[in-house]
DNA sequence: CCAAACAAGATTGTCAACAATTTCGTCCGC
DNA sequence: GCGGACGAAATTGTTGACAATCTTGTTTGG
C-alpha cells in the first residue's frame, strides 16, 4: 500500500491535480485571465509538470480555460452573450431532463423535490440568499440526476461549470430570489404532476427569466 | 520553410494525426471495438508515439474513443439506447437552432435553403439516397450555421460524430427518404417563414421520427 | 485433465532533459 | 527623444528512455 498522503508522483497525480485545479478555478482562486505558469502550479500542488500539463489539456476540452500555442494556458473569461448562449443551451437541455424526469422519476424522488421546495421558500422567506442557490443548485442537479437522460447530464455539466461566476453574481442580486422562487416551486408542481409538456415548458420559463437578467 | 511532405515530427504533427484518425474512425475504417495500439497507429500515420496519444486523449474527450487506464484506446461503440439518448439532445438543440435561425438568418440564406429543399425534393423523384442524405447533411449544417449560435453548434458536432455509424445504417433503409423528405420540407418553411416556434416544432418533429426510425 | 501460479511479452504511463518559441529589456542609430 | 533590432530570460513543446501494469502462454501440482 502506498503512503496516500503525498501523492506528489504519478499513480494518480494527474487526476489529483485536475480535480484541485478544476475546483480552484471554480471556487474563483484564480483571478479572471489570469495566467497559469505550469511550473508555478507543478510545485503549488506538488505534481510533476507532465500531471499539470495533462491537466490542463483536459480543463481546455472543458472550456475552463484556453491554451494559446507556445503562450501558455489562463482561465477562460466567459462574456455576457457566452453566458447567455450557453443558458439558452442549458434551457432547453434541462428542458428535456424536466420532461423525462415527469416520467421517469420514482414515487420518492418526487418527494425529495416537493420537500426541496419547501426548503427553498423557507430560505427565501428567512432572506438567506446563500441556502437558497445552494438549494437551487439542488434543484437542478435533481432534476437531471432524475431524467435518466447520461447524455443530456454531461454536456450540462459541462456548461454550467464555464458559468460559475455569473451565476454567482446573479445570486446575489437583490429581490431576485424572490423573483425565481415562484419558478422553481412551478417546475416542481409540473413535474410531480408528471406532466412532461408542462415541465418543459415551465424550466423554459424559468432560464429565459435568468437570462433576461443576465443582460441587466 | 520545412518540408511539408514528411510531417513525421512534431510541430503540427498532432493535428495532422488527429485529423487522420478522426476521418479513419468516422468513415469506418476501424472496426468497431478495435484496439488502437499506440505503436502500431505511430508507424502508420508517420508521427511519433507523443503525437497519436495526445490525439487519442483529445478523440476521448470527444467521445470517439474510449481510453482505459494500461489498457489502451479503443473505438467506442455506441448502443442503441445511447443513439436515442443522443438523439434526443440533437432534437432539442437543433431546435434551438432553427428557432434562432428564423429569427437571425438573411434573406439570402433563406434562399439558400428553398434551393436545397428543391434540390432535395429532386434527388428523392429521382431514386438517389446518398444525394439526398448528402443534402440533409448540408441542411441541417446550414441551419446551424444560420442560428449564430456558437455554443449550440460545438455541443452539435460532438454529438453528430458519434452517430455516423447509426446515421450512415438508418439513410439506406427504403422509403426512408421519402418518409423524411416532408419534414425537411417543413423545417425549410417554417424557417423561410420566419416562425421560430413553428421551426422548432418542426425540426422536433423530424429527430422525434428519427428516434422512431432509430429503435427499428 | 483441470486449475492456479508463474513468467515472458506487449502496451501504456511517467519522467527528466533538451529544443523551439515567445516576451521583455536594452542598446544603437537616426 | 524615438523607433527598430538584437539578445537574454522565461515558458512551453517534444523527445527518448525507463517504470508500472496488464495480457497471454506455459508449467506444475492436485
Amino acid at each position: 500500500m502506498p503512503k496516500e498522503a503525498r501523492p506528489s508522483t504519478g499513480e494518480q497525480a494527474k487526476q489529483h491535480a485536475l480535480t484541485q485545479l478544476r475546483q480552484a478555478i471554480l471556487q474563483g482562486d484564480m483571478a479572471p485571465a489570469q495566467r497559469l505558469v505550469e511550473n508555478e502550479l507543478a510545485e503549488q500542488f506538488d505534481v510533476t509538470r507532465a500531471s499539470i500539463r495533462a491537466a490542463l489539456i483536459d480543463l481546455a476540452a472543458e472550456g475552463l480555460v484556453e491554451r494559446i500555442r507556445n503562450r501558455g494556458s489562463r482561465v477562460r473569461v466567459v462574456t455576457v452573450e457566452e453566458a447567455v448562449a450557453i443558458t439558452e443551451c442549458r434551457m432547453v437541455l434541462e428542458g428535456l431532463c424536466a420532461a423525462k424526469a415527469a416520467v421517469a422519476a420514482s414515487d420518492e424522488q418526487l418527494t425529495e423535490l416537493t420537500d426541496l421546495g419547501r426548503a427553498m421558500t423557507k430560505a427565501v422567506a428567512d432572506g438567506e440568499p446563500v441556502t437558497y442557490s445552494e438549494l437551487n443548485s439542488e434543484l437542478h442537479h435533481k432534476v437531471r440526476e432524475f431524467s435518466g437522460q447520461q447524455t443530456a447530464v454531461a454536456l450540462l455539466e459541462r456548461l454550467n461549470a464555464q458559468l460559475v461566476r455569473h451565476r454567482f453574481q446573479l445570486a446575489l442580486r437583490p429581490g431576485r430570489p424572490q423573483q425565481s422562487l415562484s419558478q422553481h416551486l412551478a417546475m416542481i408542481e409540473t413535474i410531480t404532476a408528471r406532466d412532461p409538456q408542462a415541465a418543459e415548458a415551465a424550466v423554459r420559463a424559468h432560464l429565459t427569466s435568468v437570462i433576461a437578467a443576465l443582460r441587466d
